[in-house]
DNA sequence: TCTGGGGTCCTAGGACCC
DNA sequence: TCTGGGGTCCTAGGACCC
């Protein structure tokens, strides 16, 4: 991790503006023109709107039933997740021209080292045809933050959203930062934010100011360092080449809450299935395996255990998350969220195996196998256990469900 | 107004070993 | 025989981000 002088390799931050929505408009132009946001028409949350319903207040997180009471001639549109990705890898093509060093934050944030040297164009410059090819190519915009490091080019970015550009100087991170409300602050959210407000604190100047002894009574001596550390401008110096996925997960809402052992079970299954899947078009083997559930009454618990050996089994993981999810709940029902996450990763190749003469496991391995290229090529609602199409006389694909995009 | 899904990282306590 | 400290692993939960 070195630590290069600011002035030596400036960070530029590119963040899309309203992605999904502007996405979503740009395909369906008769859209552009009200105000409308992406997640559904009736339930759930807002994904994504667009700036004409921002300007009712609606915003990205609150439920559907808010945003519709904020703007009743707002029109909610179902999320197009595969265009929002090829969009993504568009953009992400785009910056990959401007330098060899691009790290995708999320599906709609990068970050770039810019080349430096005597010879080198401006980052400002760089950031303004960023923006201009972004918009020619794709008819998307985005704003882009400039600063000596990670933490500073992103807020910079936010300075300048919807549709401009900020940098940041070296010199001039204080006078940027200090003014700005402390819950402006990456890093800090709603926790924290409402802590700081107790003791007094308003501003991220404010949390600069703040002895050192405060907090680290209100956060803990290593939060408490860091967040002093953030109202300093210093963060978010990660490695260019990026760490990779650290842990493979899936969660599904249920329409209704589960009420039999049967269902959830079908659930279950059908959330290690995907992770199973995902796994292994990533290549990726898994030694710790949780499982979460949330209740009816929006209570939750998680539990997880360290397999003896990584997988990727399908088999396995569904054996492991049952004996998981009896121990958590302990009888109880009524759920309406479960949710599983394979962590500490490795990659297939680095794991040497070693079958044993008695190992069932080859044969579930084919069978995952079988499964992942069937779903390939025919969809994953045409392609389903039969312990899912059976489980409770309910079937698969009609399985009490909320979420979004299952398919 | 009843509240999604996909992640990452940190903390803290207890077990266990040296 | 008793005590202490440090390191590491495991587990549960929380905060935060998009």
């Amino acid at each position: 991790m070195s630590e290069q002088p600011a002035a030596v390799a400036p960070i530029l931050h590119v963040d899309m503006d309203a992605f999904y929505a502007s996405v979503t408009q740009r395909d369906r132009p008769d859209l552009a023109q009200v105000p409308m946001w992406v997640g559904g028409a009736e339930r759930g949350v807002v994904l994504s709107a667009n700036y004409r319903a921002r300007e009712y207040g609606v915003r990205g997180g609150m439920s559907v039933a808010a945003a519709r009471r904020l703007c009743p001639a707002g029109v909610g549109v179902p999320g197009d997740f595969a265009s929002y990705s090829e969009a993504s890898r568009q953009v992400r093509e785009i910056l990959q021209t401007f330098s060899a060093k691009v790290q995708m934050a999320s599906i709609d944030e990068a970050y770039l080292e810019l080349p430096s040297g005597p010879r080198a164009v401006p980052a400002a410059e760089v950031g303004a045809r960023i923006r201009a090819i972004v918009f020619d190519e794709l008819q998307l915009t985005c704003s882009v933050g400039i600063g000596p490091n990670r933490l500073i080019a992103k807020m910079a970015a936010n300075a300048a959203k919807p549709d401009g550009l900020r940098e940041i100087a070296a010199d001039g991170v204080i006078e940027f930062l200090h003014p700005l409300p402390v819950e402006a602050l990456v890093g800090v959210g709603e926790s924290a934010a409402a802590k700081l407000h107790r003791l007094g604190v308003t501003t991220i100047g404010d949390l600069a100011q703040l002895p050192a002894m405060e907090l680290r009574h209100a956060f803990g001596p290593h939060a408490g360092l860091g967040l002093r550390a953030l109202a300093w401008g210093k963060g978010g110096q990660a490695e260019f080449h990026g760490p990779g996925s650290r842990g493979v997960g899936c969660q599904l809402t249920v329409y209704r809450d589960l009420a039999t052992v049967q269902d959830l079970h079908a659930v279950l299954l059908r959330v290690i299935t995907k992770v199973g899947s995902r796994m292994r078009a990533a290549d990726v083997l898994g030694r710790r395996l949780t499982v979460g559930l949330r209740y009816a009454d929006f209570t939750s618990a998680s539990t997880s255990a360290t397999l003896s050996m990584p997988t990727d089994v399908t088999q396995e993981l569904y054996q492991v998350a049952r004996a998981l999810c009896a121990k958590l709940r302990g009888g109880r029902l009524g759920i309406r969220r479960v949710g599983v996450r394979v962590t500490e990763l490795s990659d297939r190749s680095r794991i040497a195996i070693q079958p044993r003469l008695d190992e069932p496991e080859r044969g579930w391995s084919d069978l995952d196998r079988v499964g992942d290229q069937l779903i390939l090529r025919f969809g994953r609602g045409k392609v389903e256990r039969a312990v899912l199409t059976k489980a409770a006389g309910v079937a698969g694909s009609e399985l009490p469900d909320r979420s979004l995009d299952w398919r």
